[in-house]
DNA sequence: GCCAACGTTGGC
DNA sequence: GCCAACGTTGGC
């Protein structure tokens, strides 16, 4: 099983509504790199932190279980869809995702700054890396188990 | 294939 | 709102 990082912005999507809606297809990611983690290497059945970005207190507030296999994204068809891509086409999908499931919230989130304190077990860590803004990364088995550890 | 211009991300 | 860092686009 393998472990993962993904990013939100809470305003628009965070933990709160992905509890409410409980499994949710996570659309919107344009960026190839992220894609090919979604399309090529998530399993169902592996975890990911919830990070809220862009916020007041970025960090990360949840955790979620991916809950599919990856598929097509359905907003790259939808002409008024902010994810709308005319250069895709339905038989050579551009761009991918999975579903994912709510699992918990923290009792306390895990904030950048926290992490920020831990740089020597976390090195390698893409969070933490200079301009590094990939919104779906992956974290090691043993990142995930230190990280969860600061809870 | 180079690279300048532009757009986006995301912390602060 | 600023801006550093990075990705993408498009002219040549």
């Amino acid at each position: 099983m393998a472990y993962w990082l993904m990013k939100s912005e809470p305003d628009t999507f965070g933990i709160d509504h992905l509890k409410k809606r409980g499994t949710e297809p996570w659309s919107g990611v344009r960026n190839y790199q992220a894609r090919n983690f979604m399309r090529d290497k998530m399993k169902e059945g592996d975890l990911a932190f919830m990070y809220h970005s862009s916020c007041e207190n970025p960090g990360i507030y949840g955790l979620m279980r991916i809950a599919t296999k990856s598929y097509p994204d359905p907003t790259q068809f939808e002409r008024k869809s902010p994810y709308y891509d005319a250069g895709s086409k339905r038989e050579e999908p551009r761009w991918w995702l999975v579903d994912v499931k709510y699992q918990r919230h923290l009792k306390t989130p895990i904030l950048l700054t926290a992490l920020r304190e831990h740089q020597e077990k976390l090195r390698g860590l893409r969070l933490l890396m200079r301009g590094d803004r990939l919104s779906v990364s992956p974290v090691s088995a043993e990142h995930w188990n230190y990280i969860l550890s600061l809870e």
